[in-house]
DNA sequence: GTAAATGCAAAGCGTTTGCAGTCGA
DNA sequence: TCGACTGCAAACGCTTTGCATTTAC
């Protein structure tokens, strides 16, 4: 948390309330991915005149600044998680019966990304989303 | 096409002028990936009144059919293609400079497939993008 | 003839922006 | 103090929907 507002300072930017509350609820959902909305919703529990327009100004600073790590899956919006929790994980599971989204192991793609840039491009990052049956709804 | 027709047939579906367009320029688009925007702008050269929303339409019922191919990259849109000439190419390589999408072998990932089944999921798609430069972009 | 498909316009959703007022450093 | 930030509402881009009209079979 330290670390967050150290970056925040660096930038000049300020950690006012609704960014503090923000942050708290992005760390309280480890491990899951959430919409602007999800995140509306639970902040407002903490902050009730809190407006949309703000958690995403906020989430698009703290992912611009690599506190946050934001991505699309095959929806029409986004989801954010913390970097950290993150940690390269570009590589999702989701499921196609009740949309949770898991983690897959990082570096599964090194050699593919290596055999790219072999044919002469310059990889900056890379996305792997399986769809599939989680256990659970497999059961069902 | 005949193969398209009587897809379009066994689904109680009609081949209208201007699906017979839109096919067209699926068709001509060989290898491109195209959003709905510019489906409409190519086929109104041959149908000057075409609207969006049947663009729409038509993009979304030969999809369901399995004619066309819907993905959706790191944008706001989907983009078509002709199911035939994707052949399963769910895997693409988008230039970060260009915005082209390149495509990537089939079958990279049947090895980590074959790992997420085992572990109790039931995998029914899956889709690898590559974020990177292409070797044109590179070299400006 | 009749069900399916069209074109238009209006509405939908997620997201962004303009602006006057507020607040953190 | 003063620039960054907020909330609100209006606008945005892509997509879907309602409805009266047209069209394929």
């Amino acid at each position: 948390m330290d670390f967050i507002k150290e970056k925040l300072e660096q930038g000049e930017y300020r950690l006012t309330r609704q960014r503090q509350v923000i942050l708290d609820v992005m760390q309280e959902a480890e491990g899951e991915h959430l919409t602007a909305e999800e995140v509306l919703l639970a902040a407002r529990r903490q902050s009730p005149r809190l407006g949309i327009a703000t958690v995403y100004r906020t989430l698009e600073r703290l992912a611009s600044l690599g506190i946050l790590y934001k991505s699309r899956f095959d929806e029409g919006k986004h989801r954010y998680e913390m970097a950290d929790a993150s940690q390269h994980h570009h590589h999702h599971i989701q499921c196609v019966g009740c949309g949770r989204i898991f983690e897959l192991a990082e570096g599964l793609l090194d050699g593919i990304e290596n055999e790219v840039n072999q044919q002469g491009f310059a990889v900056i990052n890379h996305r792997l989303t399986i769809y599939a049956m989680c256990p659970q709804c497999k059961s069902e």
